[in-house]
DNA sequence: TTAGCAGACGACAATGATTGTCGATAAACT
DNA sequence: AGTTTATCGACAATCATTGTCGTCTGCTAA
């Protein structure tokens, strides 16, 4: 993901404003890998940032995912994760105990659907979830 | 999925009792490819059926779940499906216009995670969501 | 620098999907 | 037929997300 300064500069020239509370977004956001809700978010900014509203959570992550600077995923885990690597396609692994979500890498290039699999629609992307138990819970599951 | 008889027997042996109500799901999702979401199949049921309830229909198709005739799938399109196809791994092309869902055969017995990319999780199982837009809504957007 | 305005802010209410509560009812077993 | 007990369906509650609206504030042009 870009810089709190990049992202102040896309934001301008889009004619969106720039405000403490953005910002504020912008850099949680940086360099984050751990996927977070927009509730997560929003505790994370109020403890710099009390009066932030959720609404406005929600709004900036939705300014940055139409500008293509993060993408918003649903993984099943009942709400949306925010998702600041746009630059590299990857998939994810999932914890269905408690939620947690990693990167992987696989390459799925050649994970193209034959043509008569696809007739009738126009395939834009391929989303993969590896669905499973990270350790932590696994041991918590010895109680 | 079975058929509404063999529901029917399930439902007995577990100590499910079997109501019109229930029997009218069970024949709704027979060899049914739709993907319906419980709203939907509450629809359909009313049709026959003027007085069942939302809650209800949410209720069997719980039970179901619990006893692995039909899959309940998050695709992101707001609401769950209903998966009565349990008998055949598979995954999904879904329309990010209209929600439309259609089964997809691809084998990825081969997507394996390699080992790096797993470690410190138990992964379960994958599921691979192909998205696009159905042929319908491509023509419908020349409006 | 300042004035003016488009756009953002936050409090609050509303929505949509799903789940919980509970008295009345009906299936299953005797 | 009578008893037990799970299900039914009306209604309210919950959770994530979005809409409303009056106030406030970055930004820009004078
Ligand atoms: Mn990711
Ligand atoms: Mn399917
Ligand atoms: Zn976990
Ligand atoms: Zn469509």
């Amino acid at each position: 993901m870009k810089t709190v300064e990049d992202l102040t500069e896309r934001f301008r020239e889009r004619g969106l404003r720039v405000t403490p509370q953005r910002q504020a977004i912008f850099g949680l956001l940086h360099a984050d890998a751990s996927h977070p809700t927009v509730e997560t978010l929003h505790e994370r900014a109020r403890s710099s940032m009390p009066t932030i509203s959720l609404k406005t959570v929600y709004q900036t992550v939705h300014d940055l995912e139409a500008m293509g600077e993060v993408e918003l995923i649903h993984l099943g885990t009942g709400s949306v994760r925010v998702d600041p690597n746009v630059e590299h396609a990857h998939h994810h692994l999932i914890c269905t105990v408690c939620g947690n979500v990693r990167d992987v890498l696989v390459d799925v290039r050649d994970l193209r659907l034959p043509a008569r699999d696809r007739r009738g629609f126009t395939v834009a992307d391929v989303e993969v979830h590896f669905r499973g138990v990270c350790d932590d819970c696994a041991a918590r599951q010895l109680s």
